[in-house]
DNA sequence: CGCTTGTTACGAGTCGCTCGCAACAGCGGG
DNA sequence: CCCGCTGTTGCGAGCGACTCGTAACAAGCG
């Protein structure tokens, strides 16, 4: 479905890594080598693996982590405010480190994502706010569009 | 988690059924009772219930309707642009009227929904445009945002 | 090096649908 | 008004994406 990613890359590395496991650390957590396969994997399989994109690289090296581990550090880490997750289309949630949250504009027909630019984005989040009141988060949820390519197709 | 649905109401009515079956009719469909049942649901259960929603207004008529059905006459009516459904936070698709389809917000705090009116969204929507090429649904995903009264909680 | 307490593997369970199949029922033709 | 073609339905199994209870296990502080 999703056929095609552009955009910037992430600039998710290492550091991630072990910022995230300090955090663990710092909150009573702890740093288990599941832990750290699920992270480097987070790392590995920019920009948006899902649960079973991780699971499988870790299984990878580890073949012994269990699904419902990875589920529950992603669940840990996204408690931790660490990583977050987005929704595109139907389909499992995506994962992604926090520091790289962006809001995603995603094509109805041909899948192909993009990011909004910040200043676009708070140029819209200000158009909501003093409309609504509502303040958009911008992440979280997948806009749902259609790219230029595909956009003849529908209102 | 939806404490609370304010905004206008929808216009949705008895019109909508007939010109659903109407429409079914059209296209070489089959008007048969279990349908006329989904889609009176549809409009007793506004405004967004979801397929289990209905389909507990629809068994308490007739309580043979099976649940696949329930499904699969959403799903065909779906298809058939009659109807069409939104994405609010995690949990199931909510349904509407397509001639209902507004743009949703959604509180991630208290789940508060709101609707951006039209001339807001065409707003946002050339914005979007003109910085991506990417042009907006309107319905389909809830825009994950912090209510007035939840704004404080986080960024 | 223990001991405490957070983590893990495993497997069963849940939620929200989806599908194959045989029985059934609209509805256009006769 | 009945026939029969073909779309629909009921039923139950299946599935994708998680979630949870439990007992064994292992960080990391003392």
């Amino acid at each position: 479905m999703i056929a095609h990613w552009y955009g910037q890359r992430s600039m998710v590395d290492d550091t991630d890594v072990s910022q995230a496991l300090e955090q663990l650390r710092r909150t009573g957590g702890r740093v288990t080598q599941q832990r750290r396969l699920v992270l480097q994997a987070l790392v590995d399989a920019q920009p948006h693996p899902s649960a079973e994109d991780v699971a499988e690289r870790v299984a990878a090296v580890a073949p012994d982590v269990h699904m419902s581990t990875v589920y529950r550090t992603l669940n840990t880490l996204t408690e931790l405010g660490v990583i977050s997750h987005v929704h595109i289309d139907h389909g499992p949630s995506l994962y992604h480190f926090a520091d790289d949250v962006r809001p995603h504009l995603v094509c109805r027909q041909c899948g192909r994502v993009d990011h909004v630019d910040a200043e676009t984005f708070e140029a819209v989040r200000a158009t909501i706010e003093s409309a609504s009141g509502f303040r958009l988060d911008r992440g979280h949820f997948a806009w749902s569009a259609n790219c230029p390519a595909c956009r003849d197709d529908l209102d």
